[in-house]
DNA sequence: GTTATATATGAACATATGTTCATATAAGGA
DNA sequence: TCCTTATATGAACATATGTTCATATATAAC
């Protein structure tokens, strides 16, 4: 049929399973979602990230305890933070000069509780 | 107290929150584990892997199938499920030449969706 | 105002990561 | 055996990303 699903030479037969592709093409969310999809599991994949987001499950905390509690610069902390606020995991509270981090919502923790389910069963 | 507690130059006071940074320390994995937790994180968090995932959410497919659906050189899709199949997160079977991908466990498929909720309600 | 402290941020640097290209391996057909 | 095809993989390259260092901002105390 349409020659128009070649779309790379990867295999030299049109389709090995035509049906499968055309059933799971239809299935994908467009490509903007699948970017913001990956986007928020690689803010969420990185250790030190993952650490804040672990302390933040049990409590609310300030930079300055987070970067003790890490034993991480002030610095260091305090980028992981923006990325985190910009992916709208954390949420914040200033309270004269300090300023207080938690989760910002439920998914974080449940996802976060799913992958440790995960890595600890394989 | 012991000042083993302060272990940066991150703040001037001892401890903004000794409490709860006690409280958090205490619920934290080992550092290991946290390790292994942003390694899986960091390999769904990145477009190709999440379109591979994404797509084996819907139906097993082989390599030639995965290239041509995401118009992505053979060669990518080969590499990408390499490090997929390294951290567990898919399965495979031959039947000749060809071999079939699949999601190896539930769980990838939960953490997919709970992922696409977030990004869906922020 | 001046000083001290908590946090934020820009620039530079080093490292990690994904793609491409070339090629290797494996399996089927002639 | 020789050729073709599906998949895997190593090396090189370009890009992305995290940390450090220096410095800026904001707020409180004096």
């Amino acid at each position: 049929m349409a020659d128009t699903t070649k779309q790379n030479g990867a295999c030299k037969t049109m389709f090995v399973h035509e049906e499968t592709v055309r059933a799971v093409m239809k299935s994908m969310p467009r490509e903007e979602r699948l970017y913001e999809l990956a986007d928020f599991f690689k803010v969420v994949g990185d250790t030190t990230r993952i650490k804040i987001l672990h302390a933040l499950l049990v409590a609310e905390m300030c930079v300055c305890d987070l970067s003790n509690l890490l034993n991480i610069s002030q610095s260091a902390v305090s980028h992981q933070l923006r990325t985190l606020r910009q992916a709208d995991l954390v949420s914040f509270r200033k309270q004269g000069k300090v300023v207080f981090y938690s989760l910002k919502d439920e998914h974080i923790r449940q996802i976060i509780n799913l992958g440790l389910q995960h890595s600890t069963e394989k």
